[in-house]
DNA sequence: CATGGTGTATGAACCACTTAGTACACACAC
DNA sequence: GTGTGTGTACTAAGTGGTTCATACACCATG
């Protein structure tokens, strides 16, 4: 593997800090199942070295996984992502409805209907699926 | 009307800069037909007092606004909604667009199927819906 | 013509985030 | 023990964007 276990892919947006972008990160990799319970990740210094940032931001980002439950990490071995089924669990619904929410608070004051918004979801969903299918995008396992 | 035509009402986030959240207030208030073509609005100073901000911001809010053929300025008259017709028509889907591009994109990585998908959005709908109802919100006209 | 309103311009101040530099304790391999 | 890697900690400096403070030109009104 030559992609370094497709980090390198990743791409930031100058908007939102770059250490909670790291963060989101590792939490989608987790809920799509390319990060197991227990699994170890790379160092601070190599997570940087590969997203192309300071080794500070990078123990930024982990320090506050650390915080959230995320990792764990034990003396200066590897972090590794944490075997809490309960936390792994929850991550997913959390950012899925946060997403939500954020989506239709944006929308709230504009007095769409039900309809509407389902069917502008629908159609971004099947022009995302378009795109996928063009582009053959990563998954290898 | 002492709530000075229901400008009082609005919360700013932290996130989001100022002036764009002001932007948008405009583009929503245009959409839900508050805000008619031609018709004249607050001034720089005035709208900075109602929304307890600073006059500079408010004037960079109107520069993009202007900047977007959203108002039109003349001498120094009061500023008035565009009465291009385009322009206004746009609007809502423009922000419509890009709430829901901004949603999927940002739950892209995870691989949620459409069917869960709608259902949450229909759920936050409808949530929203009761806590519409509980609290009278400002419905004038 | 002075006053008070308007839109406009400019530079300083501020703030969060990022980066840089350095340092320390620990552990494993040679 | 030396060297290299790990996690961690701290301070300082830089950066970009937002906001503040102030000033100016214009026009209407009295």
């Amino acid at each position: 593997m030559d992609n370094h276990g497709g980090w390198m892919e990743t791409a930031f947006n100058t908007r939102d800090p770059v250490y909670l972008q790291v963060v989101r990160l590792f939490k989608e990799r987790i809920v799509t199942g390319l990060l197991a319970a227990g699994e170890a990740i790379p160092s601070r210094r190599e997570i940087a070295s590969l997203l192309k940032m300071n080794p500070n931001t990078a123990q930024r980002a982990y320090k506050e996984m650390e915080e959230q439950g995320l990792i764990v990490t034990e003396g200066n071995s590897p972090s590794r992502i944490t075997r809490d089924e309960d936390v792994l669990r929850n991550i997913r619904s959390e950012l899925l409805g946060e997403a939500v929410r954020t989506f239709m608070g944006s929308i709230r004051n504009m007095q769409v209907p039900l309809q509407e918004i389902v069917a502008l979801v629908q159609e971004e969903y099947e022009s995302d699926a378009q795109r996928r299918a063009r582009k053959p995008g990563g998954e290898g396992a």
